[in-house]
DNA sequence: GCCAACGTTGGC
DNA sequence: GCCAACGTTGGC
């Protein structure tokens, strides 16, 4: 069982809209390394919801894999913004995976405190010009933070 | 809104 | 295969 951590905007895509939705693809991905993690996941797997690019970056929820990676259709379609004139569906480029809501924290685990934490060195999330939109914890630091959670 | 960091593109 | 130019991400 491995731990991820997935990136989102929350004007975009929010742990309220997962929660609501209760399971949706993770769709739009056009990063090959974050591609290669989602092709890395497998069905159980724990995701850490983050909220990025808002007011308060944040952990805010937990989730998990219910599908493994599969084509992201929205990759040949040429009216989403996610189109890409070189991925069909004879040879796909991307590919996405399926989350199901969990939770989501009663008091989300912010950035600042994260960075503050000396346990957490070394977590790719709170490296400098770290813009990966899905990135792999250690299991330490998983099991470290589900801790703080309760 | 700024800008540093990083990924991608394309000319050579 | 190098690298400059450009676009994007995301914290601040």
């Amino acid at each position: 069982m491995n731990y991820w951590l997935m990136k989102s905007e929350p004007d975009a895509f929010s742990i309220d809209d997962l929660k609501n939705l209760k399971t949706s693809p993770w769709d739009g991905v056009r990063n090959y390394q974050a591609r290669n993690f989602m092709k890395e996941m497998k069905m159980g797997d724990t995701v850490f919801f983050y909220h990025s690019s808002c007011k308060v970056p944040a952990i805010v929820g937990l989730a998990s894999v219910n599908k493994e990676a599969y084509p992201d259709n929205t990759s040949w379609d040429e009216t989403s913004p996610y189109f890409d004139l070189k991925s069909t569906p004879d040879n796909p480029r991307w590919f996405m995976v399926d989350i199901e809501f969990i939770s989501k924290l009663p008091t989300p685990l912010t950035l600042k405190d994260m960075k503050n934490d000396p346990v957490l060195s070394g977590f790719k999330l709170l490296q400098k010009g770290s813009r990966l939109s899905i990135i792999p914890l250690s299991d330490e630091h998983a099991q470290y933070l589900i801790a703080k959670m309760t």
